[in-house]
DNA sequence: TTGTCGGCCGATCGCCGACAA
DNA sequence: TTGTCGGCGATCGGCCGACAA
């Protein structure tokens, strides 16, 4: 997976380190997230946190919900093995896909979904902000102002999107194609969806799902969630 | 799954050994239905034929394509061991699922679907012999002729079919509720249906998906297929 | 600026008898 | 007896501006 879009679907509030980097391995919070019964790792005589040193990192999306999530291969740190820091690690270079990382990040939105958003039958109400940053330039001088959208999803899958300015007073929408891919992706109001344009000029899509775990605590991100991903 | 929809889904060129019963277990064979790579049995030393005893045997259906499938335990026989014949094991009994494969065979017919039965937005010919030997007896002094099937398939899910005699001239047709299962059971021309009457009058409903293999022998049914299964 | 609504038009679904194999 | 076809009415998808938050 592009590594810029990966990103962009992570959100700010991830972070990933460089190989090389020194990092703490926790166990217990391993065993939590693993799908299978939980296991009890008191009676295994497990430490808590184990230094180890990333040795690769790989940015990878679920075939299915588009999910992303990344790969890190640890390995333990040596008694006495120097330690070398995030910050040193990412300067050394750490790879191809770290270096992508570092470059400035490109234009990107993130919406979530309002109810008419994700109505089947219904279109997807484009931010202005979106329109003008991240899509191509709108010639607007036909009327009504209209063009296609063509952006790629994280599974390098592309997709064909309507997009046209209209209605009073004007707004930015998206038509034909969207109710295909809300099907598609099986988005549900309340998801959010990622829009990036890369240094080349092309669109990327990326869909971020809404946290839907019992409790109400971790559940949806605030208002500003529709501010640019950036 | 109930042991009769299973055998009218199987077909009548199936047979399930009776528990007890001495059978010979071929290591090629099962090695060549093995979707993964095939193994050099010739190298690993293994006999060709192996003198085994049924121990268990459950009847079961894939849980997506609803195709039907016997899982049978065996276990080798000692040198010496006494040799029980297949009749002689069902004759002891062998098993609740066996004696129900010995009672009488009930009502069951088998359709291999045309185009039309296939296509979206159509409907279902019903056989003659089909609508009146396995569906619930039809009131003919209602204009037209109305009324509802309800089948269960080999997970015990409930599918309603809307079922009428009509045109000119009259046939069975089923109608609303057809369509739904041909797209969830993803169902297309060639494939056939089973329908099944218990004893109790319920009825049931099976799928007996087409060969599409490769090469042309082994290949669909003859004309035959849509005679009664029995 | 943009979320939601009702209107409306066209496409598709699906029920029908006609007809012929 | 039953497979296929064209017709046609109902439903649904989906594009639209109006309006208000």
């Amino acid at each position: 997976v592009d590594a810029q879009l990966w990103m962009a679907c992570a959100g700010s509030m991830c972070s990933v380190p460089p190989v090389g980097a020194a990092v703490y391995y926790f166990p217990q919070g391993h065993a939590e997230q693993a799908s299978t019964a939980v296991v009890d790792l008191s009676a295994a005589r497990v430490a808590a946190l184990v230094p180890c040193r990333v040795t690769a990192v790989r940015f990878m999306a679920d075939a299915e919900s588009d999910e992303v999530f990344a790969k890190i291969c640890l390995v333990p740190l040596c008694p006495g093995e120097a330690v070398v820091d995030v910050d040193e690690a990412a300067a050394a270079g750490g790879g191809e896909a770290q270096q992508q990382v570092d470059r400035p990040k490109p234009a990107s939105f993130a919406k979530t979904l309002t109810q008419s958003d994700a109505n089947n039958g219904g279109g997807f109400s484009v931010p202005r902000f979106c329109a003008e940053t991240i899509f191509p330039e709108l010639d607007y001088s036909i009327e009504p102002p209209l063009q296609y959208v063509y952006a790629k999803d994280v599974h390098g899958v592309e997709w064909k999107f309507r997009h046209i300015y209209r209605g009073t007073p004007r707004r930015h929408l998206l038509t034909t194609g969207w109710s295909g891919f809300v099907n598609q992706k099986k988005l549900l109001a309340g998801d959010s969806i990622v829009f990036m344009r890369s240094e080349g000029g092309d669109v990327h899509v990326g869909i971020r799902r809404a946290k839907r775990g019992f409790c109400g605590i971790g559940g949806d991100d605030d208002g500003l969630s529709s501010l640019p991903a950036w």
